[in-house]
DNA sequence: CTGGTACTGTCCCAGATATA
DNA sequence: TATATCTGGGACAGTACCAG
């Protein structure tokens, strides 16, 4: 599936089409030319559309009897501004589709908002996105792309100037913070960052410097705070020249377009911070502006496709169709194996790390949608330290627990009822 | 020291579906 | 048609730990 996600310069500016592994379409003569959309399909499309003016994913799915692929050929005859898709969070049979306005006009924000931007990321919001020049300046045929506002101020104090952090008017907003002794870093954040680090009594003693990083245009919130404290520790846990003092950040429930964002932001407060030889000093640059791929010990080790993991393997079937392995190798670890479905909305009470993580894997490369678009597949097989924990990741919600996980027989045995359901 | 919050696990409820 | 079962989701308690 990996290749299935080209960015290259093949894709299209309408992002939602690089996840499709077909050929960018194009329309000539008023036909649309596309492995997805023949002649008749596009008829048949534009007909139950007009029929009353707009028309459910669903319903036209219905009308295109056998088609391979109803949802792909509407998405490409999306793409190509013949028909605009309404849909809240993700798309779905409900989903409405008509028209597109038939002029460039006003560019309709809400509804280009709620257009898919990249794989897997609905209803991602574009409130972080800015653009410095108005379209209407720029010629028929160029655009501006946007892009993120997120500029790190970078502070750095001496141990004992702490209490004057409190001071900066500057710093009296969100951000993050680490600080650092001989070989420890205990990293936080906060709504009001030097308040917080100017008043705060975290257990570190011997501060040799800290660290305060703030957005500049002050765009970022208290929720992108919270998941760069975590991404920071991740950081800085990775170099392993710092004990991180703290234990791991819950994070916070952003989405996967924002994390990148976030991820760029810090990879550029790092290198400052490299640059002027206070942390990441080590290693090459490039490495200090990507990153870590993951938290440390959240990959397994690679195991080949045909070897079984070590620990009882269990299986998770959900959301009619959905099925997710872990092997429970002790309480406090289980692995959810490469290829488990992940489901792609989660529920209002899921916590915050089951959407920061379905974020960071993402970005990461080690989630990505599967082939029937119908939920996330794991890349890799990932550690959790709870069954209960892996399983409400899977699902996506509460209520799953570690006795939702059924074993299964690893070397592949039939199902008690088998001889019952081929006698009947 | 205390309050707030996240994580885990359990319990319960409501709606959908299967079965008698 | 009535009942049982399954599934998704919310409420809640215990625990741990951060922040003030």
């Amino acid at each position: 599936m990996a290749n299935a996600f080209s960015t290259d310069a093949n894709a299209s500016g309408k992002s939602y089409s690089s996840f499709m592994p077909y050929s960018p379409p194009a329309l000539v003569a008023g036909l649309v030319q596309h492995e997805l959309v023949a002649g008749p399909t596009q008829l048949t499309i534009l007909r139950i559309v007009d029929e009353t003016g707009s028309a459910s994913l669903g319903d036209i799915a219905e009308g295109l009897g056998d088609h391979p692929d109803p949802t792909g050929a509407v998405l490409v005859m999306v793409d190509l501004e013949i028909l605009v898709i309404d849909y809240t969070d993700v798309i779905d049979q409900h989903s409405v589709v008509r028209r597109a306005p038939e002029t460039p006009g006003p560019v309709d924000a809400e509804a280009e908002a709620r257009r898919p931007s990249t794989f897997g990321c609905e209803s991602l919001e574009v409130n972080s996105i800015s653009t410095t020049t108005s379209d209407a300046a720029l010629p028929t045929g160029i655009e501006q792309l946007a892009t993120s506002p997120l500029v790190p101020t970078v502070v750095v104090a001496a141990g004992e100037a702490r209490r004057g952090l409190g001071k900066l008017s500057a710093l009296n907003r969100p951000g993050i913070y680490a600080l650092i002794g001989e070989r420890q870093v205990y990293v936080g954040a906060s709504a009001s960052v030097g308040t917080r680090v100017a008043s705060g009594q975290q257990p570190i003693g011997d501060i040799k410097h800290i660290v305060v990083i703030t957005d500049t245009n002050d765009t970022l919130c208290d929720e992108d705070a919270r998941a760069a404290e975590r991404m920071l520790f991740a950081r800085i846990e990775a170099t392993r020249a710092f004990a991180v003092m703290n234990e791991l950040p819950m994070g916070a429930a952003i989405d996967a377009q924002r994390y990148s964002e976030l991820d760029g932001f810090l990879g550029r407060a790092c290198l400052a911070l490299r640059h002027h030889g206070v942390m990441f000093t080590h290693g090459a640059a490039r490495a200090v502006l990507s990153g870590p791929r993951q938290e440390a010990g959240r990959v397994a080790p690679l195991r080949p496709f045909n070897e079984m993991p070590d620990g009882t393997c269990m299986e998770l079937c959900f959301d009619n169709g959905l099925v997710a392995l872990a092997a429970r190798q002790s309480d406090n670890r289980w692995i959810v194996l490469e290829g488990s479905d992940i489901r792609i909305e989660t529920a209002a009470s899921a916590n915050s790390s089951v959407r920061f993580l379905r974020s960071a894997w993402l970005h990461a490369g080690l989630l990505e949608l599967s082939a029937d678009g119908r939920s996330f597949v794991t890349t890799r097989d990932l550690v959790f330290s709870s069954g209960s924990g892996a399983a409400q990741f899977c699902v996506g919600s509460k209520g799953r627990t570690r006795d939702s996980w059924v074993a299964i027989d690893p070397d592949g045995g039939i199902d008690p009822a088998t001889p019952a359901l081929i006698a009947a």
